[in-house]
RNA sequence: GCACCCGUAGCUCAGUCGGAUAGAGCGCUGCCCUCCGAAGGCAGAGGCCAGAGGUUCGAAUCCUCUCGGGUGCGCCA
């Protein structure tokens, strides 16, 4: 429960019965915690909002709304302040209820209910023929934890990962793979330019040999080579799945092999029916003149028709499929899958791909279903004091994995989430290989353990069954009046409020930033301890006082819990 | 040439559908453990929010242009 977006609601009501606004200034209305505390505990700017469309003087109604929301039982006084603003002081019981709902609701503080809709959420889907590295990280994080978000919010979430297991690069691999098979068997060998050069395919060649000794040699190339392509792909899946696995994600996998096989032509009918697919030429490429383009007939999708810069083709002039095409047939399959919403995750090299997937899911699903693409700029890597480029083709990628062994997966996530998608990163090998103590997960985890500690402690005191929720439940809360509580109290009343913006904004580091912030209000606290005897959160001395602040940091761990267990970060008890 | 993203403290970054005196971490200065975990806290210094116009009660935030940096731009995948 959210008893600040009720408040909100309460209000929008009074406010629509009273000056009948129209929906959207009504929705403009917002109720928010001001920067500064001494404006109160929340701020509406109600009359500034009605002032344009009344045409009244926003401080006039600003006295009208005021005298209505000083009759609430919640609201201890009102003043307005500025060109309008009405500041709301809530009563000390208001926010105490806050420690009641998460006594009650526990795991599920700050969860919406969960409803009938579905939503499809791709990430990574990187090309199988090597393991993840760690450019992989950041988009991986980040597609985990909307996924989480939808979840809290109420979703059916689907977790996906596209395996490109049809294309030409794979037919690379596979030839890469099976010189590694030939070298096992000794015999000499040479990698051209073009093929995949990884240390891992020499463990790939090693299996081969183990399983299937020197029989594929006697096969026919492209018999040889299929059976080394399957051997391979899966061997290569697996090893992604395990990457996956240890940073704590886990996704459906689908396979381009059986996208293209499956029954979608009722689609593609719809689209040549929408003219949308037709026959035509595509004009030669705007910049760099190429002196040996030609202009062919070819199969083209319309998506100008939906903001793209140009059409583009589906396929080439010797009618296999593009890129492009196999990917209107993938967006397809997603459709007919029946989600009702599609969120896709990629990398910034692909941002010049977004409009013509977007156009893709507009046109198949006719503007039905929102299809929001996020695009992860890049991580700059630096090792050393000097920028550090990760090559595939030399071989010279870190691996995911050797990250997570050295750092474990809670920093790798908290990291990637300390900033919002769209902006640059710094990933220092340096730092965050050799001193983990500076990443600022263990910030969180800490004041989380510290919690943890307190209530061991007064489990001792006091016993278990004393200390549990339902027996904190019964704490007279009325002692907790120190601003510094009062502090933390409307700190955690707003958690629910942040897992629904940062759903609906889909910026999973919102919740990685309120975390840090509870958990410096929390520390903060703390510290008081030290000073002032009586603000510690165990005073024999007073024992109602104890009860209250031990419902307190129970309230606490468990809105840090929360916020963790969405970051996918195990809250740990101690350090 | 075109499209998208970014430009906020010395560095790395937050900043809610436009709100009141622009914040945090690192680094720097000085304090706080006889006392629940100092992997913490408190205080201080540090800013023309890249620049210029515009929109309005009000702009770091929205619009236009300029300047910087990044990514992409094929009948490749």
């Amino acid at each position: 429960m959210d008893i600040i977006a009720n408040l909100l609601a309460r209000l929008r009501e009074n406010i629509a019965e009273i000056y009948q606004p129209s929906p959207q200034t009504l929705e403009r209305i917002s109720l928010e915690r001001p920067k500064n505390p001494e404006h109160g505990c929340l701020a509406t700017n109600a009359a500034m909002i009605l002032a344009k469309e009344l045409k009244k003087n926003p401080r006039e109604i600003a006295q009208e709304i005021s005298r209505l929301l000083s009759s609430w039982d919640e609201i201890h006084n009102t003043d307005i302040a500025g060109p309008g603003f009405i500041n709301v002081h809530m009563t000390n019981s208001f926010w105490h209820s806050v420690i009641h709902i998460i006594l009650k609701e526990k795991n599920n503080y700050g969860k919406q209910p969960t409803h009938n809709k579905t939503i499809n959420v791709e990430y990574i889907s990187a090309n199988p023929t090597g393991p993840l590295h760690v450019a992989h990280a950041r988009g991986a994080v980040i597609g985990d934890v909307i996924a989480n978000l939808f979840s809290w919010s109420g979703y059916q979430v689907s977790r996906e990962f596209y395996v490109n297991d049809a294309g030409a690069q794979i037919n690379i691999f596979a030839q890469s793979a099976f010189l590694r098979y030939k070298e096992a068997l000794g015999i000499n060998i040479s990698i051209p330019d073009d093929h995949y050069p990884g240390e891992y395919l020499i463990d790939v060649g090693q299996e081969l040999k183990e399983t299937y000794s020197d029989s594929l040699l006697s096969l026919t190339e492209q018999d040889a080579l299929q059976k080394v392509k399957d051997f391979a792909l899966k061997s290569m899946i697996a090893l992604i799945k395990k990457d996956l696995e240890d940073l704590g994600i886990s996704q459906n996998f689908v396979y381009e092999s059986t996208v293209i096989n499956a029954p979608l032509k009722s689609y593609i009918d719809t689209l040549h029916k929408k003219k949308l697919i037709y026959d035509g030429y595509l004009e030669p490429p705007k910049g760099q003149v190429d002196p040996s383009w030609k202009s062919k007939k070819l199969r083209i999708f319309a998506s100008t028709k939906f903001g793209d810069d140009v059409d583009r083709p589906l396929f080439k002039d010797d009618h296999t499929p593009t890129y492009f095409g196999n990917d209107l047939l993938y967006h397809a399959h997603k459709i007919s899958r029946g989600y009702d919403q599609l969120i896709n995750v990629l990398g910034a090299d692909h941002g010049g791909y977004v409009k013509r997937l977007q156009a893709v899911v507009e046109a198949l699903s006719d503007g039905r279903i929102p299809y929001p693409i996020i695009i992860c700029q890049i991580v700059r890597l630096s090792k050393d004091g000097k920028p550090f480029v990760m090559s595939k083709r030399a071989g010279s990628f870190i691996r995911l994995s050797d990250l997570t062994q050295i750092t474990g997966p809670d920093a790798i996530r908290f990291f990637m989430l300390t900033r919002k998608a769209d902006a640059h990163i710094d990933f220092n090998i340096d730092i965050v290989t050799q001193q983990t103590q500076d990443n600022p997960v263990f910030y969180v985890q800490y004041a989380h353990a510290r919690c943890c500690s307190i209530l061991r402690l007064a489990k001792e005191h006091y016993g278990e069954e004393s200390i549990s929720p339902e027996q904190l439940l019964h704490a007279d809360l009325s002692s907790l009046s120190h601003h510094a509580e009062k502090n933390i109290i409307r700190r955690i009343a707003l958690f629910p409020n942040i897992v629904n913006a940062s759903t609906l904004h889909i910026e999973p580091h919102r919740i990685a930033f309120y975390s840090r912030e509870l958990a410096a209000d929390f520390h903060s606290l703390w510290n008081l301890g030290n000073s002032q005897h009586e603000l510690r959160f165990i005073n024999q001395e007073n024992v109602p006082h104890t009860m209250a602040r031990l419902a307190l940091v129970f309230s606490v761990r468990q809105t840090l819990a929360n916020s963790l267990h969405i970051l996918g970060i195990s809250p740990l008890s101690s350090l």
